[in-house]
RNA sequence: GCAGGGGUCGCCGAGCAUGGUCAAAGGCGUAGGCUUCAGGAGCCUAUCCUGUAGAGGUUCGUGGGUUCAAAUCCCACCCCCUGCACCA
């Protein structure tokens, strides 16, 4: 096997003797505590999970370096249904999944076999997940290690619910979903063959009259326009029941009375007919009191909601073509002996007033879209267009009741709610489109009752939650008005189940708590499941009591020890151990989380803990991403963890995701790259090893200061970067930038002995340590420092190395060096011999003059000339004083506003001197003879007098 | 549909908040040279177009606009990614 793997074994073994992630509370030093969600464990983890963890990691590592005390534990989560899934796909023989446990996840034959029990399948990936999460680097406290099924961490659970309870933040309810008949649960998008993302639609039911005591309850989304009701459509072909429901006798199709029973709703079929037998009857609209009478209309399908459905063709093309079919077709109405003057006397009425349309929208957008009938394709686009305009842009009309001049967007909850109260409208769910189980049988809303739910939409919740996130750092900063939006969007969330593992219910028979929602404090457990761990603490002396005085400060530890047999000095550390960790100073995750895992963190730690005990900051980071693509196992392009670090080592796979992205774009994982670093780390080691063992000259001169003061840059950037979570720019200025700072010393300086070189690379480690720890240990070994790199301090920024004459002095050379390039690029010379003329002083007062103008504001040149005649050198040479100045604030505006203030605070470079100490550099560059002078010096060679072009900070060149 | 994030020179990606310093960092790829050489790797150079002197031209999803000046600001449009609830 390759090196990489040697030297990882032999650092990750001294670590874990030395114990240097173990961390314990101490007074002495500040801590950071940092997190990142619990994988949950039905299969191996994944490059994604390496991305997300690795940005925490090299936080850690940073922040450990910084001197901090930093704790950075993991878990595994185990609760929920998709394990039971998989486990049970195995003992059922499920040979496609089989498969992709064999071939993509690694599992071995005989471990595969016990895979029929779910806790052993999880148990495997955990022991495989731990070692993984160790061999990339993860600098984790092992101890505080637990998976969702102990029964100490449910204890936990117990208490986060007891507590959340008696705060009034769990309450029960009714929830709709979208129901398997046949498995009798709900049916999440991932149990589906058919209808994935399809949920549950509430339609308003108008109950309409159609005699004293029989209701037409009529489905529709727009209640409001029961005041343009024209009359009803049924569909004579389907079938319709006379039903009892909850007492009430409605008229619905066949199909809904089935439906309707699974809606909480006691349904009792008297008799069954053809619509038919309704058409040509009239119906009473309960708020007006006046009779329409009911049509037939074969476009109205059963099997959505009730099968009833009424018309306001003012307002809805397709009531309007079925209407005027029925106008110009007397004979079909003659046929359900319907009075033709009737019908043909029906006037669409109108009660919205929208922008764009007149009185009758629905008529106006049939005749404008060319639709011929009710068959026409185009109408359904027609109805979807009218009604978001008519719900966007519409205002109700006199005819509106209470609700007149209100606009639809404002009036229609109030006017559903307020129909509900009158008796007027009821509801009723059903699904857009068909969806159907993996076991193939076709599912149906089912309201579920006595449902448990988190109350998110608790107003004064939300507050508090808005609170959490207000002072709270999200990094990305432009991700912090996505979890407020969500905040608002959040609405009561079911948190508990009947199915999968879970922590019980404490107070509901049968219930277990939600996976999602029994995720979200659990940080609060790492700090202290150390202690019951090492001490063993059994589940039953983990009483709400106990949590409430380790976690809230109530309650009297002597008193516990005597209750719970847990001594009062163990639980006082466990408490100090809590305050001492606590708050969360970042938890980072991918960004498919904000909608949910986040924001509840932010919830539940708003409702349990006081403001000094919410969290510091999240990150989110994007999806990673395969060769482009979305990772999936059924692509054939998922990639494990451990097949990646195999591959490539831990260093460069670490390095190979942070350098993909950074914020909340999706990284791109491309084994090209991988390869790359990898190839690039191999080098690091020969060269760092070279610099370090090679000899060490003490003289420090422009370059060595120009070097220490880039580092300088260098080390400001990466700190700064990493305090922002921004890891991509940090691993790019520690990697590659500041190597290329390192090439460039040596390329100058021709050689590679000096001390503040070798010091230079020493820093370079350093800056590097976080992202590749195994590398960075290794070299590290090499300096002759002792201890381990991962421990060092990280470099601080020293302004006063900062050297900006060293800098502007490399600034020029590399100035000259493009315009001379610049010149042989033009001309196409293969240069024998390259000449520079260094202007002559007069001229550097010009350049001078200008740039204290160009610094200040604007030069102008008016000014410029006059100030230029005012000084006592430059008057003799005022003509070409003339010439030159323009060409000075043109070439002044090509450097930046720092540049410029540099040069202007620095004595004036001597030109001459500086291109002369790097006529050896310059001559290798351009593999020619290099020969510097003054522009008037007398014996200077200049066969096409261009000495007279020198200008100040822009020697004139001459290459032949 | 709603919400959030994006579209930059072969590819990946900085930069756009605070307009000029932007033909636009860095990495990859490609080409040439050097070194080494079983293999590979390393180092240097070049890489939008034009140009016999340090220059000019055309670019930053599309179309408009503001400005002396726009990748950067404003408006409209097109396209891509993510999430949308009982599920991790």
């Amino acid at each position: 096997m390759s090196s990489h793997r040697e030297i990882e074994e032999k650092w990750r073994s001294r670590w874990e003797t030395s114990r240097v992630f173990e961390a314990d509370p101490d007074p002495k030093k500040q801590k950071v505590f940092v997190t990142f969600p619990y994988p949950y464990m039905n299969g191996p983890l994944h490059v994604g999970h390496a991305f997300t963890a690795t940005r925490v990691d090299v936080y850690a590592r940073f922040r450990r370096m910084q001197g901090y005390n930093v704790l950075w534990p993991w878990g595994w989560h185990w609760t929920g249904q998709p394990l039971l899934g998989a486990s049970q796909r195995v003992a059922k023989g499920d040979e496609a999944y089989i498969r992709v446990l064999r071939e993509v996840d690694g599992v071995p034959e005989e471990e595969l076999k016990r895979f029929v029990d779910p806790l052993y399948m999880a148990q495997y990936y955990t022991n495989e997940g731990r070692a993984i999460a160790r061999r990339i680097g993860f600098s984790v406290d092992w101890r505080r290690e637990f998976t969702t099924v102990w029964p100490t961490y449910q204890k936990f659970i117990e208490w986060q619910y007891a507590n959340l309870r008696e705060k009034g933040y769990v309450t029960k309810g009714t929830h709709p979903v979208v129901w398997c008949p046949k498995d009798k649960s709900p049916t999440g998008d991932h149990d589906r063959q058919i209808g994935e993302g399809v949920t549950p639609e509430e339609y308003v039911l108008i109950k309409y009259k159609l005699d004293e005591k029989t209701f037409l309850p009529a489905a529709t989304f727009r209640p409001e326009t029961i005041y343009g009701v024209t009359n009803m459509w049924i569909n004579p072909d389907a079938d319709y029941v006379e039903a009892s429901v909850n007492g009430e006798t409605w008229i619905v199709s066949g199909e809904a009375a089935e439906k309707l029973k699974e809606q909480e709703r006691s349904v009792e079929v008297k008799r069954s007919f053809k619509g038919r037998e309704l058409i040509g009857k009239t119906f009473e609209n309960p708020l007006t009191h006046k009779r329409f009478p009911i049509l037939p209309g074969w476009f109205v399908d059963a099997k959505t909601a009730t099968g009833v459905v009424y018309s306001v063709p003012a307002h809805a093309p397709f009531d309007w073509l079925a209407l005027r079919d029925l106008q110009q077709k007397p004979e079909v109405l003659q046929e359900f002996n319907v009075d033709v003057a009737m019908v043909q006397a029906i006037k669409p009425i109108s009660l919205i007033k929208v922008e764009g349309y007149g009185d009758y929208p629905a008529v106006e957008i049939v005749v404008e879209m060319g639709i011929k009938d009710q068959h026409d394709s185009k109408a359904d686009e027609a109805t979807k267009a009218l009604y978001k305009k008519e719900f966007h842009g519409g205002v109700l009309k006199e005819n509106c009741g209470a609700y007149a001049g209100k606009s639809v967007r404002e009036a229609k909850d109030t006017l559903i709610l307020d129909f509900k109260q009158m008796g007027v409208a009821d509801r009723m769910y059903d699904l857009p489109e068909p969806v159907v189980c993996r076991c193939m049988t076709p599912c149906i809303v089912k309201v579920l009752s006595d449902q448990w739910f988190l109350n998110y939409s608790d107003a004064q919740w939300k507050a508090q939650a808005k609170a959490v996130v207000a002072q709270m750092r999200i990094c990305p900063e432009s991700a912090k008005p996505w979890f407020y939006t969500v905040i608002d969007w959040l609405k009561e969330w079911a948190c508990a189940r009947t199915t999968g593992f879970g922590t019980p219910l404490p107070w509901g028979q049968g219930w277990i708590i939600e996976t999602l929602s029994d995720s979200t404090v659990y940080m609060a457990f790492y700090t202290v499941n150390k202690h019951i761990r090492q001490n063993d603490i059994k589940p039953e002396s983990l009483t709400r009591e106990v949590f409430d005085y380790v976690f809230l400060g109530k309650n009297n530890p002597e008193e516990l020890a005597k209750e719970t047999g847990i001594t009062a000095d163990l639980l006082r550390e466990m408490r100090a151990e809590f305050l001492y960790w606590y708050p969360l100073d970042l938890r980072n995750s991918a960004k498919e989380l904000v909608p949910n895992h986040l924001t509840f963190c932010i919830f539940h730690h708003a409702a349990l803990f006081p403001p000094e005990h919410w969290p510091r900051a999240m990150g989110v980071n994007g999806m990673l991403m395969i060769e482009g693509k979305q990772m999936h196992k059924s692509k054939g392009n998922f990639i494990t963890m451990k097949g990646a670090v195999d591959k490539y080592g831990a260093d460069a796979t670490r390095c190979a995701l942070l350098l993909g992205a950074e914020g909340m774009d999706d990284p791109d994982w491309r084994a090209e790259n991988a390869l790359d670093i990898q190839g690039k780390f191999e080098s690091l080691l020969g060269f760092t090893g070279n610099i370090l063992a090679g000899a060490k000259d003490p003289e420090v001169g422009p370059l060595e200061r120009w070097l220490q003061s880039r580092l300088q840059r260098r080390i400001g950037e990466v700190t700064a970067a990493l305090e922002e979570l921004k890891t991509r720019t940090a691993l790019q200025s520690a990697l590659f930038d500041t190597w290329n700072d390192i090439r460039y010393y040596i390329q100058r300086k021709e050689k590679a002995d000096s001390a503040t070189l070798n010091e230079a690379v020493k820093v370079w480690l350093k800056l590097l340590a976080p992202f590749a720890p195994y590398l960075c240990e290794e070299a590290w070994s090499k300096t002759g420092d002792a201890g381990f790199i991962s421990l060092a301090a990280w470099p601080q920024m020293d302004p006063a190395k900062v050297d900006v004459a060293a800098e502007e002095q490399e600034n020029f050379i590399a100035d000259v060096i493009e315009d001379t390039l610049n010149i042989l690029r033009a001309t196409k010379i293969a240069p024998k011999r390259v000449c520079f003329y260094v202007a002559v002083p007069w001229k550097q007062i010009i350049f001078r003059k200008i740039l204290e103008k160009a610094v200040a504001g604007e030069a102008k040149i008016g000014e410029v000339m006059k100030a230029l005649a005012a000084d006592p050198m430059v008057k003799p040479h005022m003509k070409e004083a003339a010439a030159l100045a323009p060409k000075v604030i043109k070439a002044l505006t090509k450097l930046s506003g720092e540049r410029k203030a540099n040069l202007l605070q620095l004595k004036e470079l001597d030109e001459k001197a500086i291109l002369q100490s790097a006529v050896g550099f310059l001559k290798d560059r351009f593999n020619a003879e290099v020969s510097v002078f003054g522009e008037d010096d007398q014996d200077r060679y200049d066969p096409k007098n261009r000495a007279a072009l020198a200008m100040s900070n822009q020697p004139a060149i001459f290459v032949e």
